[in-house]
DNA sequence: ACTCTCGCCTTCAACGTTGTAGCCTGATTG
DNA sequence: CAATCAGGCTACAACGTTGAAGGCGAGAGT
């Protein structure tokens, strides 16, 4: 089908070792070789064969990134950055869905397919700490996300527990008292929902006030649909709030959307604040603050922590390390001044 | 490093075609040898080396997916779709990054990258039909979308035609009369804003109604900003409308919110109707009346149509095809009965 | 008893590359 | 003038796998 060396060499009339040598730069070649190899090549249309160099050189020139799922937003902007990031690399990036499924999640650590890409970048959303063990693969693997710490492999994580006491207070400084939370995960400890909650009860606790459990509003998933439906039930249950401590943006624009309907003004009735920064927030009406939690940071090092690993600059017997993105609050009308202004 | 089918061999007492043999299902094995064999897969950790296999298999188990942009929604959507469909055909998907221009996309169709997968789902926004025969390529093609027909590959795509012309009659039977359209192009005549754009007019004209140039908002990119952007200019010209057409969901979304911050209420004074059924469009406020452009079935059948011509089902020699989405209205709140019921 | 068939297993070669070793030629050197 | 060396090329083996072909014994058929 598509010519190999050998028919480039058959056609130059030399060695199909010379062929090799005339496209892997080596020196010793006479101009008058090179040239007729190199017209050879462009005769034929040659491509190296990747599958087959990839076989001998052993690395396959790919990375594959396991995300839950594409279809969230969060994931989409983060893969598009890793792609962006890897291609700049030369590398390809080689996309797994996990859904979110430990089971799942397990099964692609352990996957054959994993031969067929020089190392991974995971997201687990199924896993939990218990896990951990798990993560001690053979090729070269990064960690996102905060399902699990203190595993053998390098971690690309955020201070959740900072960002969300930094959140819970930027509304605290517009006045805001009573402020409910929606997303939390009934007695998780890490994880995204957990951390969250520990920084937002940190931060009440800092300025005197404790957590109401009638504020706080339970939801597995992030999805729009939680969000609404969890806020909906708030309002439902009569309790008094000024402000809501979305834990993703998702679920913040499923709430505003609940407050919209029941007839509650944001943000003069209710201060929302998010977290992710989507594309999507700063164009929601009205638009969202959020957190800023580094994407484009976090991409960029994963990508660059597995190559480091991948290429032997650090070896694998070197600690494991975990890197913290720089997060920022990010200020919109959601959080304008409300009522005690 | 990592066990090869040697090692396990030699620990089994058999000879590495034996081991082939028991990995591949051949069924004369006595049970015996079969146990020790499995057992020594499982004592080494043993994966199959799947680089190893593709050179003997002339296959890669892989397929490309190149699109614009991931952090785009419809795209994420889409390739979310493929993903899923693809996995359970049991091959990898590679994603690239084209950013929708048309060196990249040239660049891309040539890169010996291609001969790392089995063949490729290409969404091309870039280029134009006058690049066509850059698809004539030696390896499986699957195009989508809408910005070159009559190409050397299979296609699929929507009836983009009939399906905005059956967006604007639902604005029209809502009794609108004065319908902008927000995204077209300058001169376009193949290409979504091309064919939207037509849709538009023919449904305009089948209701006695000329198209009018005062309510016809251009724009090149289809981003939110320039929905908002390209909304506000319109109603600054004072010009009187009663519903917009936008060409796609994020542009809607932008108008919508355009529309809002200037006072004029959606749908009451203004129904407003997308194009992508963006997860998003169900949950804006209001939530978006747009086109479902059959997203599914868009990934499932190019997946499908993809690999039967690699499995060589489909011969390279027969001839190509165009397939066509099937599309409907999704009647949300935007549109609802307005200003003449 | 002799072939035939069939089950079970092995050896060989090949997929397309590239690293290693080495061969030949002509120029340089003491 | 032999020894040395560098330049320019080639042959071979190997990366890990699997299809093709074939060997060997045991039971079936004649």
């Amino acid at each position: 089908m598509t010519p190999t060396l050998r028919e480039v060499a058959q056609l130059a009339g030399v060695s199909i070792k010379t062929v090799s040598n005339v496209i892997n730069g080596y020196p010793h070649i006479r101009p008058a070789t090179r040239e007729r190899v190199e017209s050879a090549i462009a005769e034929l249309g040659y491509t190296p064969n990747l599958t087959a160099r990839n076989l001998r050189a052993g690395r396959s020139g790919a990375i594959t990134l396991a995300l839950p799922d594409m279809g969230l937003a969060y994931f989409a902007e983060l893969a598009a950055q890793v792609i962006e990031t890897a291609e700049s690399a030369g590398l390809i990036v080689q996309l797994e869905h996990t859904g979110g499924v430990r089971e799942r999640e397990l099964e692609l650590l352990r996957s054959p397919r994993r031969q067929s890409s020089d190392g991974l970048i995971f997201s687990p959303l199924g896993m939990s700490q218990d896990d951990a063990g798990a993560l001690n693969v053979p090729y070269p693997l990064v960690l996102l996300g905060e399902r699990i710490f203190d595993g053998p492999t390098d971690h690309i994580t955020m201070r959740n527990h900072d960002a969300a006491r930094a959140a819970t207070e930027h509304l605290l400084e517009s006045g805001r008292r009573r402020i409910a939370i929606i997303g939390a995960h009934e007695g998780e400890v890490i994880g995204s929902a957990g951390l969250r909650f520990a920084g937002y009860r940190a931060a009440l606790e800092g300025a005197g006030i404790a957590v109401d459990p009638a504020l706080v509003g339970y939801t597995g998933l992030w999805h729009r649909a939680n969000g609404a439906e969890t806020m909906r039930a708030l309002v439902e249950t009569g309790v008094d709030f000024d402000a809501a401590f979305c834990l993703n943006d998702t679920l913040a624009l499923g709430a505003m959307r609940a407050l919209e309907e029941l007839g509650r003004s944001v943000p003069d009735d209710v201060a929302v604040i998010g977290f992710d920064n989507l594309d999507e927030a700063q164009y929601s009406i009205p638009s969202l603050t959020t957190v800023e939690p580094g994407r484009g940071w976090i991409a960029d090092t994963a990508v660059k922590a597995l190559n480091a690993r991948i290429d032997g600059s650090v070896s694998r017997e070197e600690r494991s390390r975990t890197l913290f993105a720089p997060y920022r609050i990010v200020e919109r009308e959601s959080t304008l001044a409300g009522r005690s202004t």
